[in-house]
DNA sequence: TTGCTAATTCGCACAATGTGAAGATTGGGA
DNA sequence: TCCCAATCTTCACATTGTGCGAATTAGCAA
């Protein structure tokens, strides 16, 4: 995902506003390695901001993810997540935390695969499942460590 | 997924009841490769006995997950799909009709994969998207092709 | 700086997909 | 045949989004 201002310059290119909400979006997106839940976003977006609703948000990542600047990831968590890292890359999710991690797999072109049968194949997926190292640690004590605070997980 | 006979066994033995509604749920996903959703099944139930209800539709679904005997899917489809096919495989889903088939995938030994830092991989999921043949046929005139009709697909 | 207007925001209703709970029913062993 | 735990059905409710319309506002033009 681009930055603030080059998105800002990007929305005013295209004929669309540059809303108090939209830029405190991209600045909560940028760069963010939290895979975010639209939830998750509104609730750190609130406390910035508060007053701005659910709806807002939701339609900018929407719009953000149409505008090609951050893909939406459906990893079996139940709710959408966020991704602003548009490189070609997969996941790993913590079946306990809950926690998101990009991985990068190279050397696809050698699997061998059966049953493509005349599917025009345009994105390939990977997800792997596992537990976390944090978990790990934790599960000796307890089997299932609370989520991390910093989910929202804003670097820029 | 064993057969509706087996699984009569199996349920007894472990002290579950066999009830109408769970042989005829056995019936309709053994041997299913339609990767249907509850409820497409709940609906292919209904016509062979009228009354049953979605939720037992996805109580004994649930069941039979749990025991192993059948995979529940999140192909990003909205929802969940049920597969009776335990072996290790992978799927592929049309984006137009929704469509799933069975995916085999072998050489992922060969995969080089960075940043999987300290997770405990369980399980590993590859999802394919694309578009199928007939979708593709049938693009010339129209953008989405009606679902097919065989959604339960029924083989046994 | 002021106005105008289309874009945006907000709030609410509603859709889809499940799950929890409770009362009525029933499978299957004694 | 009886009995009771297991099951089924129904209904309420939770979660995750989307559609719509009234009120607000960004940003251009004068």
């Amino acid at each position: 995902m681009r930055s603030p201002a080059e998105l800002t310059e990007m929305f005013r290119a295209n004929g669309l506003k540059v809303t108090p909400q939209r830029q405190l979006i991209f600045r909560l997106m940028h760069g963010n390695e939290a895979h975010p839940t639209a939830e998750a976003l509104f609730h750190s977006a609130s406390e910035l901001m508060p007053g701005i609703s659910l709806r807002t948000v939701y339609q900018t990542l929407a719009d953000l993810a149409s505008m090609g600047e951050l893909r939406s990831l459906d990893l079996g968590t139940g709710a959408s997540r966020f991704d602003p890292n548009t490189d070609d890359h997969h996941h790993v999710v913590c079946e306990q935390c809950g926690d998101v991690r990009d991985v990068y797999v190279s050397g696809s072109d050698a699997l061998r695969i059966e049953g493509l049968d005349g599917f025009a194949v345009d994105s390939t997926a990977i997800l792997f499942n596992g537990v976390c190292p944090r978990c790990a640690a934790g599960s000796r004590r307890s089997t299932t460590n609370p989520p991390t605070n910093n989910a929202q997980g804003v670097m820029s």
